[in-house]
DNA sequence: CCCCTAAACATATCTAGACATCTACTTGAC
DNA sequence: GTCAAGTAGATGTCTAGATATGTTTAGGGG
């Protein structure tokens, strides 16, 4: 080691920067081949645990995906699924200035996979939302939406299974409109929506459901629709795979 | 190991999921400390390593935090923060001179502290955003908010630099009613928002900016604000820890 | 009683090697 | 020419240590 350079720093953290930069000069683009292990090794002079705890750190901050038996890869962001809590016409006013995250998922819609729909009784939080009693039971529409044959969002939906029983909504196929159309059909139109944002890494299933590779976070987004008269009529959430969202919401200051 | 079970899984799998399962099961609650790795490797008989990969595969789900020198512990989660993308935003409150963020937590305000003010040439999203040509200068205020002394966002809001120049938005303290009143004051009162919100793995500058433990992701959520002719006078990108936040937006049926 | 120090303990880093499993390519049989 | 088997090479799992560094606690000195 020449000199008393920085020897505070590990080592495997050293060769994760260093191979971080060569990824952002451009050395390595998206889905490029990164150095493997061995290759590492001899360049330098580590054991085989250290250069894999190196890529275990550019793994966790989602930059690399490891596939096994092939090598080590630059992650690449196909993305940009644009998700607006309000589609409005006034886009083309105040778009203008052009998004920040430029997106280019443009007419790319995700395809729609149907889960099944089921009786339940309701999560405590999920009665609590809807005003129901806790423990009744409320009808579940699980959903799976999938870009390019990817899964990208698992979304279910929480209604309340009296109203909503003997309707399309009980149906796998609800109809022109969707639910929304059939709790308009009686007489419970949503025209308010609420959702809450979080964030966090995937439980295991949640990985294995959305095909997400290690350092990927999931969104959490909750939605809960109410009618004119203030009452929720459903609860829906949905897990996105965070590499593939961008949320986009507008409002106006009162 | 009775008959044949599943072998398919990994030692250090299973090791993780019997964990976890006496996490979900209440034996070890929110703050309690783990068998270390002495303790597993005599329990499962594994080596050490074998070990510390069942605790890096809790660590990346975010299930526990690692406190060297001192042990394992199960994460507590302080609870979120409720980010509001409308009524913190309201016009009484940011008129009448009260902090935008006076709204936030459940009476327990963020703290905010300043990190400063400066010129710089505008990122390219930046300047496309804001209408101002490439390379303009731009003002840049840094600011972070803590909540009991620990950083939970961190916030850098850029404009044009020649709009603001000689106003409070140019110092420190902007003033009652912050940079938005001071905006009014010169005619380009914000009216509407519109913010972009997506989720990754945090850089290890930001994780170490943020004080984050590995397994926890930051939300980024870029606000632009726009007014009544539609110009974009104000982009704000925060970096929030995400699992300090919930983010909030209601919208009415278009 | 407080402060400092030392020892015990825990995680963090690193090495060296073994076997397992999957991938991509090459080779050979049909 | 096509398909299958074989093979080399890559990451994944696991062991058994050594050394480094931070935390906690117990003890001793002031």
């Amino acid at each position: 080691m020449p000199s008393g350079a920085q020897k505070r720093q590990p080592k495997y953290q050293r060769i994760a920067a260093a191979l971080k930069e060569a990824i952002a000069a451009g050395q390595y683009g998206p889905g490029d081949r990164l150095p493997g292990e061995s290759e590492l090794m001899g360049t330098y002079g580590v054991a085989r645990m250290t250069a894999r705890q190196a890529f275990a750190a550019l793994q966790a901050e989602g930059l690399v995906e490891a596939r096994k038996g092939a090598g080590v890869f630059v992650r690449e962001f196909k993305v940009g699924l644009r998700r607006r809590g309000i589609q409005r016409l006034a886009v083309e006013v105040w778009g203008a200035g052009g998004s920040i995250w430029a997106a280019d998922g443009h007419g790319r819609d995700p395809q729609v996979e149907f889960l099944g729909v089921s009786e339940k009784p309701a999560p405590a939080a999920v009665a609590a939302a809807l005003g129901l009693p806790a423990g009744a039971i409320v009808r579940v529409r699980r959903r799976r939406f999938l870009l390019d044959a990817k899964p990208v969002m698992v979304a279910t939906s929480y209604l309340d299974a009296a109203l909503t029983a003997g309707t399309a909504i009980a149906e796998p196929d609800s109809g022109p409109g969707g639910i929304y159309a059939r709790l308009a059909d009686l007489g419970r139109k949503p025209v308010r929506f609420r959702e809450e944002v979080r964030s966090r890494m995937p439980t295991p299933e949640e990985a294995d459901g959305l095909g997400l590779t290690s350092g990927t976070p999931v969104v959490l987004v909750c939605r809960t629709a109410f009618t004119a008269d203030g009452h929720a009529v459903e609860v829906n959430e949905m897990t996105l795979d965070a590499s593939a969202y961008v949320l986009e919401y507008e409002f106006d200051a009162p």
